[in-house]
DNA sequence: CTCAAAAATGGTTACGTATTCATTTTTTTG
DNA sequence: CAAAAAAATGAATACGTAACCATTTTTGAG
């Protein structure tokens, strides 16, 4: 913190009026003279006084923190989201705490976030069995989940999971694939169970037996996946589309695609779920399937929790729609 | 904040010692007999006392809270040193407080950021003749730039970005491009500047007169990019390279290419500057200059912040050197 | 056992603000 | 001009913690 202590105990000395005075001055000055104000402010002005947020805090009991725990930026649908957090909540006058979780590192970050006291927090690290749920309920701060969800079906914003990964895989199907294969990750995690029924589904819809379709199940960090497009290279019968769970598996398989010297969408189609905006870009132009609306879902999600703190809403159980982003990595068989 | 407000005292209370005692066993339990402090701990339990972070602030003059901040996430730059950032600090117990800084917002950013007392700020935002930089050291909290530097040349970590521009250049005319041009930002920050003047004195080493080069200095921003790339569509002599002052240029570059039907390198050779992740990436696989050393610059520059504030130093100069990183998106003309 | 030293604990205060309640000053009204 | 109402100000306090200093308890040496 800065060097100097000027507080406004010494403004109110300098201005020759009480503490009480100065307090008034910045927050309710219509209930001072405005020869006082004038006075106070000189003083403020000459004294360089900032006031002490963290006391304020102390006597208010809030902090004007919001609490992000998000997923790593690597991943490109976390970029979206902590962009359209980010801005919202310093566009209302609040700060936001940032996390980017990883497995390694969410329990101590779960103990530094319980220790602060944020106004509220927003996360996408919930897993669907989580005492965390019930740790969060138990604080009384508000909390919202985006992305994922937990199995008490409270404080949520997700996308429609299982019907993106029908609406996925149908895609590919319609296209006249027969061989194909999901690359998801741990069922723990809402989205990916949501995503892979919803592959199931479409299969089952087409009268495929959904166990003889290779599925894998992996971790999403850069080796994980890496490791499972080793695995499909080498199964018995090459697929010819690849549905991934996110669009961060299916980009990170397009460019695994092209350092093997294979073309995409020739000699492999790749489909994901999220329509990240780095889908978009022409290098990648990748078709996935994403909200139907125009909004991010982490804008969904925040304005949601605002809500929240402000008694509007009490509880957010909130699915929204998809539809289909048709792109250049998918075609034709 | 939390509903329950269970306070030291509570605890105290309850386990029937003193407010000190359970301050002591939470901060110097080597002071305290070890059967008070299993007391005191069960009343922690069972009171499901968490300690007030504000409270401690205030008294200790600490924060525990790093402010960054960084420039919008869409720029893949900022994706790798607020990713290194953040973990970083985390890491060291810190918290982060981060802002998304744009033309638009960045006013109203610093005067949020000089009411909070963090105990240190990192940013990349600053103007090459900013007044934030004397009121961040009038505030004299420790602060460090990364990316830009300040005319007063103290408290930043860059590239050479000189030699970058220099390097990125030469690697373009080495492969035989006659016809070539510059696209950058604007020359108030540090960065542009810097890298533009590597560019002019590359060209002038061939021989070629600065003047009869298309050199566009722009916003960042996705259409005033796509502008400036219109804009070089319909010059006199079309060129056959692009140099962009940064990665994230570049990249959009690449996209507008593929948009309009050009390839690249073929119809443009298109080389960036940062060396950033998404360059690597088999669909992008961008020509660029950036870092020898392995760390990103946000890390080296968080690194550099928690020396001074440690006092191992008090001033960071750091100019960090670059080479050439080829890839796919540069050939011999 | 005794007494000094060491260990353990407690009482009080400061941190800087907003708030509550009391008091003083100013304005209004009849 | 007096009395009541309104406006302006101030004094005291709470917020929850750590730190300082004082006091009590325990330990160890002789």
């Amino acid at each position: 913190m800065g060097g100097f202590l000027v507080s406004s105990k010494d403004v109110a000395k300098y201005a020759g009026v009480s503490q009480t005075t100065v307090s008034r001055v910045l927050n309710t000055p219509e209930l001072v003279k405005p020869k006082t104000i004038e006075k106070v402010m000189k003083a403020i002005e000459e004294l360089n006084y900032i006031p002490n947020d963290i006391a304020r805090s102390l006597v208010q009991k809030k902090t004007g923190i919001i609490t992000l725990i998000s997923g790593p930026l690597h991943n490109p649908f976390f970029v979206d989201t902590t962009t359209a957090i980010v801005n919202y909540v310093n566009a209302r006058g609040y700060k936001v705490n940032v996390y980017f979780g990883t497995e390694d590192n969410l329990d101590s970050i779960y103990n530094a976030v319980l220790e602060t006291k944020a106004d509220a927090i927003i996360l996408s690290s919930m897993l669907y069995e989580d005492d965390l749920f019930f740790k969060l309920e138990k604080l009384g701060i508000p909390f919202i989940m985006y992305n994922r969800k937990h199995q008490e079906n409270r404080h949520f914003v997700e996308i429609d999971n299982v019907k993106a990964g029908y609406i996925a895989t149908n895609h590919i199907l319609s296209l006249g694939h027969q061989d194909i294969c999901w690359i998801g990750g741990p069922h723990e995690i809402s989205t990916f169970y949501g995503r892979y029924k919803g592959f199931k589904n479409a299969l089952k819809d087409s009268g495929i037996d959904a166990k003889t379709v290779p599925a894998f199940l992996t971790n999403t960090n850069k080796n994980d996946i890496k490791r499972a497009f080793e695995e499909i290279l080498e199964l018995p019968k090459k697929p010819t589309a690849i549905c991934a769970a996110t669009d961060a598996i299916a980009i990170e398989i397009l460019s695994l695609c092209l350092e093997r010297g294979f073309q995409v969408p020739k000699d492999f189609n790749v489909i994901g779920i999220d329509n990240v905006e780095l889908s978009k870009h022409h290098s990648i132009a990748l078709t996935t399937v994403g909200l139907e609306s125009e909004k991010s879902l982490g804008f969904i999600a925040i304005e949601k929790l605002f809500e929240v703190m402000e008694k509007k809403s009490t509880c957010i159980q909130q699915t929204e729609s998809v539809k289909l982003f048709p792109r250049n990595t998918t075609s034709k068989k």
